[in-house]
DNA sequence: CTGAAAGCGCTTACAG
DNA sequence: CTGAAAGCGCTTACAG
């Protein structure tokens, strides 16, 4: 057994050992190509035989220059967030950046915490999926100290920010599309809560495709629920009580589309003949389902890169104004839906 | 639009506002109660005027101490290492600390870089789900600079250090015993790689209920391959080559039978009807597939916090010899093996 | 090519 | 109850 170092040997005492200042051992640390090649060597000598670290968190608070990346999500037990944190964890790792974790579980009080922490942190820029309802002066306060944000699959309402996120509008027409081709006249739109800003959208260009087909749109065929696996299960069974059962359903998002499915096949029914089903966001759930789940692909990892590039030039200093990069989603056509 | 202000307001700032010394306002900042109300109240008020946001990085540096911890897991697009990051996440919230994360995809090499980068950041501890072969040097350096260490989930032979674990060897043993309960003998032990430490005592366990039952373990059913759905899909696939075919599968963790089950359905077989088929770690997936997976629970996100809570303990102090807590496995019985 | 010195933003004995 | 001073581990002009 090694004895236990407790004190972490520092840039001084290396610089001692190798007979050189604390400044000339600083720039071989880092490189420089004004050291002697000898000096650099010795050096380099003395770090390993001292066991050495870099403290980069001394080196950033010198240079004022910071590391990490705060990701603001709603929750990890939730495959859409969790896809997109895969992209942007690899996307910042690449960019020398850690990531700072923070989950709100829709809570303004918990955001407002992970905030201050982030900024008390130092980190050079903020991903975030902000809480709905989220107020402007929550960006407002992070601009102020200059940290680069951008927001990230959902949208607020009135404010100017960077913003990924997937064209919703797009994304509910071309689901609407697909079941009207089928011939279906009566379709439900289930779960999610009206106050989402990517809901909206959803609805919005689902609503136009039906009317462009000539159909009405029944707003008591739109039924909220908690976006979770219970919640399309609730939303299913007052789906039921209607006198006249629309024949297809649109569902807010594929986590709702299980839970609808999994009802479904409780109370014996087939989806994909009996009743049509259609999700959002293609999580890795939808193609292991049984029937395979028919989905808008919002392609989340390329979401989260797109994110995290796009936050990283803004703290490389891009300065142009702020920017919305909107993707085009995509139908995957599997059993639930052919 | 207010402008944008660059340089971050300091406490010295605070402090000649507010008409202290820079050493009062610190005291009022971290709530000191020889500080008068008075003045208190002054640089409080100061504070907020000037917006000040304090800096944790300068003043754990200064101070001392660190308020991060690294968490180095496989993957992130895996249900099994999403849950256990869950898990520590939540606890290690609690305790004020926030987590940088970092992913090895199995890779020494990444694996090496990884802990450089953590110790440079001067992470407070570290929870460890090591790389396969990773020699027990890995381990050493860490502890030499003092940063208590747990491991969990995967063990490291011959290695003494804490780690968090279920009993992989019971979890093994009450599948198997399930299996013959139900009359079955030839049982196959499908997907993953042997140099595993779970899969060894998985296998060990299963391996002894099946000669305590007076049955031959047949090598040949003992088939690896990668962890994952396709590789539950590719084990499968070897199995059907067998003259004499197995009537039950136990397989190395949930994602793997459920490519099993799912490469199964192509072909028409039915999971629990034709074959038994019984997964480990009930992962969300398991619950949701048709048919349900039977599985081994391995608790994961109670794991997660159990490894929090002990990293925290050594982090604040806690002296004792290495420990480990393994906790109980539970056999969850669902459709696929009744 | 290398060193002496100032300083990043904070904390913490110590003195009064 | 409050302030002056030293210092955490590093970087960076500046001078030579």
């Amino acid at each position: 057994m090694e004895q236990e170092q407790q004190r972490r040997v520092t840039l001084l005492e290396v610089a001692k050992h190798a007979g050189v200042s604390r400044a000339t051992a600083s720039l071989v640390l880092r490189g420089s190509p004004r050291i002697a090649k000898a000096t650099q060597e010795k050096v380099q000598a003395s770090m390993r035989q001292l066991g050495y670290v870099y403290d980069r968190v001394a080196a950033n608070l010198r240079s004022n220059v910071s590391s990490t990346v705060g990701l603001i999500i709603m929750e990890l037990a939730n495959p859409f967030y969790s896809e997109l944190l895969v992209g942007i964890h690899q996307e910042l790792d690449k960019c020398g950046q850690t990531v700072i974790l923070g989950t709100t579980f829709d809570s303004l009080a918990i955001q407002e915490r992970l905030l201050s922490t982030m900024l008390e942190h130092r980190v050079s820029g903020i991903i975030l999926s902000a809480v709905p309802g989220s107020p402007g002066a929550v960006i407002d306060r992070i601009r102020q100290l200059g940290v680069p944000i951008v927001l990230v699959g959902r949208r607020l309402p009135g404010v100017e920010c960077d913003y990924i996120g997937i064209n919703n509008v797009a994304g509910g027409r071309i689901a609407a599309e697909h079941l009207i081709r089928k011939g279906h006249s009566r379709i439900a739109f289930l779960g999610g809560f009206a106050q989402l800003s990517s809901r909206k959208e959803r609805k919005q260009g689902f609503d136009q495709a039906l009317r462009q087909a000539g159909l009405e749109v029944d707003p008591a065929l739109a039924i909220e629920s908690p976006a979770t696996r219970q919640g399309g299960i609730d939303a299913f069974t007052k789906l039921l009580c209607f006198p006249d059962r629309p024949t297809a359903a649109f569902c807010y998002n594929d986590t709702i589309a299980i839970g609808v499915m999994q009802k479904m096949r409780e109370l014996g029914f087939v989806p994909g003949k009996d009743i049509d089903i259609i999700g959002f966001d293609d999580i890795p759930e939808a193609a292991i389902f049984s029937p395979k789940l028919t989905t808008v692909s919002s392609e989340i990892s390329r979401m989260g890169s797109h994110a995290a590039q796009l936050l990283y030039a803004r703290i490389t200093g891009l300065q142009t104004e702020p920017q919305s990069i909107i993707l085009m989603p995509e139908l995957i056509i599997r059993e639930s839906c052919t």
